[in-house]
DNA sequence: TCCTAAATAGTAATTATTACGAATGGAGTT
DNA sequence: AACTCCATTCGTAATAATTACTATTTAGGA
């Protein structure tokens, strides 16, 4: 569980971001962001709308999808997890990557200097300005190995 | 343009890849393969319809999408671009990464060493077994970039 | 050749996401 | 406070991408 001190300071911040964009700090567009900071799960857009609708009852689809997008393109939240499933959201702007166990969907955060300060190849230089990275690695979590093990251990059994 | 034996020669790997995993060989798959090994430029999967349907005009959108997702099951395809836009894919399988142009989704392949012996980071390790990597570098092509310029001088003029 | 399970075509259904039009709300002005 | 203006939101409809269904076809082994 993230500390609520934390949460409302990343809110703050990104909200300050907004407005030095031009972009209004509203009621739902505050609750998303604080959903959103408060979760360490990087929910998806559904998920989001379930909850912050415990605080704000009225609040529409339209307007979840239209602030995620909003937040995402000012910068203050990203688009993770692989893309064979539905948009998942994360308001974590500290420099940092994903790893995505490709059997549950659970997506952790870590920190990593060396992918951070990766050399640009040539190649790319040639193609184009870099401006983000964007790092996922992929496996199978404690969790689901696990399960998969004790599946494992069935096999042969008589039925 | 990639050249034909090198197309054909994907083909037959991906399509022995397969066969191995008890996958068969059909034509329309191997006119899918065909197509994807053929093409530089990461086809979404309309498209992909659009040009198997020129040499199999009876192919369904059922076949290219079940399709789809069984090659890349079978790991001779991969699914890449960001996830804000359909999906993408690419039947390169040699170790490789992907520079994304944010303004007009254009997608080229890069090769990076550096990147792909990167160190798994410990907190990544607890979290579970690393599999794959993804790495996506994002920015403005050249030809966005230049485009761009041009908008710029016109900034200021009378109407 | 014949058999059987797997694959496909054509179409319908589902799901996530985006768009629309009326209503609301907030900041600045008088 | 009342008024104006424009952005934002709500509720719902529409769209777009992807997946599912069922009858028919096909591949590949016995």
């Amino acid at each position: 569980m993230i500390p609520k001190q934390q949460v409302e300071k990343r809110v703050a911040d990104s909200l300050e971001i907004c407005r030095r964009q031009g972009v209004k700090a509203t009621h739902q567009r505050t609750e998303i962001l604080r959903e959103l900071a408060g979760s360490e799960e990087h929910p998806d857009a559904e998920t989001i709308l379930t909850r912050v609708r415990q605080r704000v009852p009225t609040i529409s689809v339209d307007t979840i999808y239209r602030t995620l997008r909003l937040l995402e393109d000012s910068g203050v939240i990203a688009r993770v997890g692989s893309m064979r499933d539905r948009a998942r959201f994360d308001a974590n702007t500290d420099r940092h990557h994903h790893f995505v166990c490709t059997e549950c969907e659970m997506i952790g955060d870590f920190y990593s200097d060396a992918m951070d300060q990766f050399p640009v190849p040539q190649e790319v230089s040639e193609m184009g300005s870099v401006e983000g990275v964007y790092v996922e690695l992929r496996g199978i979590c404690r969790k689901c190995k696990q399960k998969a093990m004790k599946t494992e251990g069935r096999t042969g059994e008589k039925p």
